[in-house]
Formats: structure tokens, sequence, C-alpha cells
DNA sequence: AGGAAAATGAAATTCATTTTCAATTAGTTC
DNA sequence: GAACTAATTGAAAATGAATTTCATTTTCCT
């Protein structure tokens, strides 16, 4: 098993304990699936791909267990256009932004310190303190774009 | 009446014309009553203040109208971090982004064309063609900001 | 006025998300 | 390792915003 996986498996095996929370073989196994598959994925297409090789494990844990990784700082939720939840891995503090293809629905990620500093000066101009932002670029990825233009 | 008001007023009703769509009291009332407020109205919020007035008038054509405004440029959907829709009346092009304050959920509107710079080069070091895009800053504003810090 | 097509509004439906609850399981403690 | 307590599981039900249905009413044309 991939050595990124287990370390954070590891993590949310800590968090468990601390918190009087059980370690179980569905947790462990959900959160392999998610932490491996790393895109951003919905509850619902976890749950899909979980329960080809584990028919046992329901819906319902799967998106119990997605909430958990969230609180546990593994993941974040993110919802985009589509108003579907979707849940990423979280490796550490990176904050990017996204770039959202409408045509294939590929979701690209991306990340810019000018943008992160204007968005800073911006907010101060009107005695903002941010805590944290949303910017999501939709268009049409290299693939899809038109031949024309 | 405002003249700003009457005269979208006027544009919805050349709109519904144009279409073979008919002009309603109902859809005056709920226009006008929008168009006036000018805020970042859920269609239950815009509902419960135009039911005051008009009791007669239900939920469901009030979230037909502000539909119908979006279908016919008066007006734009927006969903923020609390996933509900909003509506907001459309001037004309000019695209803003929003601050939200995490405390109050005063929802405050900017443009900034370094921001609209910066987007698009990003976009295009990817090979994305930008149709739009999402901005928001989440944080506390001026009156909600914690005294220290 | 008459008639066709659209609009209305209450109620029903949809659909993702969240909660409930009885049965099961994990992780102590003896 | 058995017993116990609290958490977890999964099916089913509930929730809630958004949307659709449908019988009735209204608009707008002639």
């Amino acid at each position: 098993m991939d050595r990124q996986v287990s370390e954070k498996k590891e993590q949310l095996r800590a968090f468990l304990k601390e918190r009087g929370f059980k370690s179980t073989r569905q947790r462990d196994i959900i959160a392999g699936q998610f932490l491996r598959c790393g895109e951003h994925l919905t509850a619902e297409e976890l749950y899909k791909q979980i329960s080809r090789t584990h028919r046992e494990i329901g819906f319902t844990t799967v998106y119990r267990t997605l909430k958990l990784l969230s609180k546990s700082g593994l993941a974040t939720e993110r919802v985009f256009a589509d108003n579907l939840t979707r849940y990423e891995p979280l490796s550490s503090e990176d904050h990017h932004d996204h770039l959202i293809c409408l045509r294939c629905g590929s979701i690209t990620e991306f990340e810019n310190p000018k943008m992160e500093k204007l968005q800073k000066r911006i907010a101060e101009e009107f005695g903002f303190n941010t805590v944290t932002h949303k910017m999501e670029l939709y268009g049409y990825c290299r693939m899809c774009r038109k031949p024309d233009k």
C-alpha cells in the first residue's frame, strides 16, 4: 500500500482514539479507497466504487466517514456549480482553487500566491477579516475548448 | 415609483411579449418588489416579503418569476456557502464578486479589474477558456470582526 | 364576448443530504 | 477471555430546498 495513504490512515486512527471514537473495518476501507483515489468525489461516487468490492458497506457509512475525515482534517468538502458536495483529500494547508470544465466536468487545481495577496488586499479595503475563500473558474479545458477561437 | 424599477419592469414586459408569454399582475408585483429591494434574496425571503401585502400570491409564483427574471437577463442566481439559491438584480454586465460575513451573513459586492486579469492569466496557463467565475471571500465584516486582532 | 394558450397556486414530487433506530461491533475492564 | 458500555453500522425514514403537476383561472388575441 501507498506510503502516503497508510500514513494518513494512521492519522485518522489517532484522531479517533483521541476523541474516544472507534476504528472500524469499514472506516479503514472507506478512508483507504478515498485517499488512494484522491479525486473530487461525491459520497455517492465513492460509495459506488467501494460497493463493487464491499457490498456489505452501506452508503450511510461512506457518507459519515467522509464527514469524519473532514472533521479530522484529512479531507475538505466542496460544492461546485452542480450543487453536489464533493470531498477532496487534504494534505496539509495547501489552499488551492479550481478550474472546472463546463463540458467534461474535469476539475483542475491551481494555486497562486498573487491571487491570495490580492484577495487579502481587497478584503482589507472593506474592513473585512478574511477566514477563507472560494474561487472557481468555469470554462472549457484544453481538450474541450472549441477548435475555433 | 423608482425610475430604474419601472424601466426594468418595462424590459420584463418586452421580454414576455417577445416570447409570447403573458404579463400578469403577480409578475408585476413580484418583479417590482424584487427590483426595489435589490438584495441577495432567496425565493423564500422574497415570498415572505410579498405575502405581507399580497397574501394571495403563492410561493411557486414567486419562485417561477425569479427564474423568469434570470432568463430574461434581469437577475442572476447565486449560491453561497449556505447552499441557498439567491437572486440578485442584474444591471448590465457588471460582473462582481462577494465578501460574505460569517457572523451576520451580510453580503458585500466588489469589483476588481486586477483580479479579473489575474484570473484570465491563470486560466490561460492551463489552456483554459474561461466563461465565468465565482469568487467569494468569507470572513468577518467591519462590524463583526473581533475587537482583538 | 369567445377561445386558445399561458399562468397560478396548492399540493405533490424529486433528490441529495441528514437523521433515526434497532442490531452489531469495538475497546475497555474485571 | 467474558462481560459491559458506548460507539458504529446500515436500512429506512426524515428533511428541506428546488421543481413539477394539475385543475382552475387569467391573459390576450380576434
